[in-house]
DNA sequence: TTGTAAGCGTTATCAG
DNA sequence: CTGATAACGCTTACAA
């Protein structure tokens, strides 16, 4: 635990030597002014006195450079290259009022699914030439509205979420903003602005869809309590309803650390007096946990427990017996997401704001 | 595949049906203008009026309040929260050439270690006032290039990185920015500035002496051909050679894309003339579809092949037989880094810019 | 402890 | 197509 109990003895044989590299693999980019580094950044009006032109002609060269003539734009370039010059966001953004940022708000930056999206739609906005930047928002109410509330400061060029906005305060806050707002992974009748979603609802009613087509009567539910989670279980709870099948018990829970959390769960239902054959985890690191432990306390999947999980991550896969998930393509609405919000920051005028995904049913081996 | 579906039938019952609050369960925070929204943000020069200061002390109260006489510091608050003002980043950026961003860059957002890092770096971070966001570089000079030069522009308050900059061009432009430099998950000689890391050398090295202590004779390497993955290759090189191992294959490969990589770079070593009995995944996705894969094609481990993955993943303790791996504490990496940040950022003389972090053997099944 | 004046670097506006 | 001018909202420097 401590950091300094070889320091003496082996820190030379066992730190890393990092290979510094003097020239980078791609066509050196790096800008570089007259004799190497300068602390002092070069302005637009050092840009402008070299290339003989005024400040804004080379605003303009670099914003717009068909509103220049070529000869100027030469000079501009050649000024820039020599000067190191880049543009001051934050002078830019004051006088202005927008920014190439993009930012993005994650529940839970662990999960393998929103990571995914947020790297699709990260992909296609800084191709793009937007700055795409992830905060984090940890299903809490308050960080949410403490980073609504710094988005109101910052003023990005658009935003988006892994998630759909629920206090009202925080979307008319976001509303009042006037970007474009991407909201994600639901469909609510009334998005905020913009919407890559799915129906959670709908996910339930699948899932218990497909427990039925297999015979199972007796079922059981675990998931978060809230959100998502919520609307899971009711299209679960309404579809067994319909089709007949018994929903004996509910594990709801706030938080979800890990795969023990999974685990735990199951002993749960377990440990009470009923005794389902099928369990719907309403996400994949609860149904691998109660995978793991079922197969742990042997009892055999889906013989004597069946398992449906939600998001279709990448060890649903390759986990023995499979594990049966719903999900969508997450790499697919980050990448729709972004060609929306790119569209709109372009001035395009979209004629559909919304977008819904279909859910994608992997049946492997669990049911 | 198409969004179009069941529109028209269906949407209505499966629409999701967010519920959206009315009332933060927090304590409202969330400003308001004097009748709901206002479009128009309020300056520090409109709370200066309604406060009956001026603009300068409202910088200074909301800045240092201690600077400020109570009564008037009250008169101010009242005004704050009255307009919903809050601080335009960019003017006051512009002005002090300063900002309260704290900017991280990750490798690879998918990777479960580097999540949990960054996020209790921003726990940490976000505490203390700061705005932490996180970007992606991919394992790419390009990508980390381009990052390194838009922090050339933005100027955030501290950067920090899940690695080492190898490229000596952006070592430079980052030193010039004058700002805490954060390097990560390597231990090099020279820093450019702060480090929490530890040895990837050493990594290797106590990967070939558990096999050997197992009585492992010939062994193999999976991992990745450049930075940190080359680092734990020649440690485990250097020390097998020392322990009288024979390390018969090293597969190199350039991008993780998931547990099937490791399944492919299995295959290539079973297909190859050579018959390790053992091998060193330097990562533990790769270890995990080492091991899915062996089980699927009926090898047993680790009776017929022990298996050493890196990086003490959630799930290598909860897979059936367990997954031996070496790791550090991601979560208090991100924790002291977040930690070091703030002293510095707050002033304090710092004795020690450099942490090193113990590496962790977690013996389970596998070998 | 508080205020005045100036300016950070860019872009909107309007005139040429 | 180009330029002069002013202003974005804040903070530094200095003065009271």
């Amino acid at each position: 635990m401590n950091t300094q109990h070889d320091a003496e003895t082996e820190s030379l044989v066992y730190d890393d030597v990092v290979r510094i590299m003097d020239q980078p693999s791609l066509s050196a980019t790096v800008h570089e002014g007259n004799s190497g580094f300068t602390n002092q950044r070069a302005s637009l009006a050092d840009v402008a006195r070299l290339a003989e032109v005024s400040p804004i002609t080379v605003s303009r060269a670099l914003r717009n450079p068909a509103r220049v003539r070529p000869d100027k734009r030469k000079r501009i370039q050649l000024a820039v290259e020599q000067t190191g010059y880049s543009i001051n966001p934050y002078a830019s953004a004051l006088k202005s009022g927008r920014s190439n940022i993009v930012l993005a708000f994650a529940s839970n930056t662990m999960s393998e699914q929103f990571s995914l999206a947020l790297k699709a739609c990260a992909e296609v906005l800084e191709k793009a030439g937007f700055l795409f930047l992830v905060g984090q928002t940890s299903y809490s109410y308050e960080r949410e509205t403490a980073a609504i509330r710094s988005l109101h400061a910052m003023k990005p060029a658009a935003v988006m979420f892994t998630g759909v906005i629920e206090l009202q305060a925080n979307r008319e806050v976001l509303r009042s903003l006037e970007i474009p707002i991407m909201e994600t992974w639901a469909f609510p009748k009334d998005p905020i602005d913009m919407l890559v979603g799915f129906s959670n609802t709908e996910a339930g009613q699948l899932a218990a869809e497909l427990l039925s087509r297999k015979g199972y009567r007796e079922v059981a539910y675990i998931g978060r309590r809230s959100g998502r989670g919520a609307l899971r279980l009711k299209g679960f709870r309404t579809q067994c309803q319909l089709l007949g099948m018994d929903l004996v018990s509910e594990v709801l829970v706030d938080d979800i650390t890990g795969l023990s959390k999974g685990r735990s769960c199951l002993h749960e239902i377990l440990k009470s007096a009923v005794n389902p054959q099928a369990v719907f985890c309403a996400n994949d690191v609860l149904a691998l946990g109660c995978l793991m432990e079922a197969r742990r306390l042997g009892i055999s999947v889906p013989k004597d427990l069946g398992i449906i999980g939600f998001g279709d991550s990448d060890i649903a896969a390759e986990i023995p017996p499979g594990l049966t998930t719903i999900g969508v393509d997450s790499a697919r609405l980050g990448n729709e997401a972004g060609k929306m919000l790119i569209a709109r920051l372009s001035g395009e005028i979209i004629d559909e704001k919304t977008r819904r995904l279909d859910l994608i049913v992997s049946e492997r081996g669990s049911i």
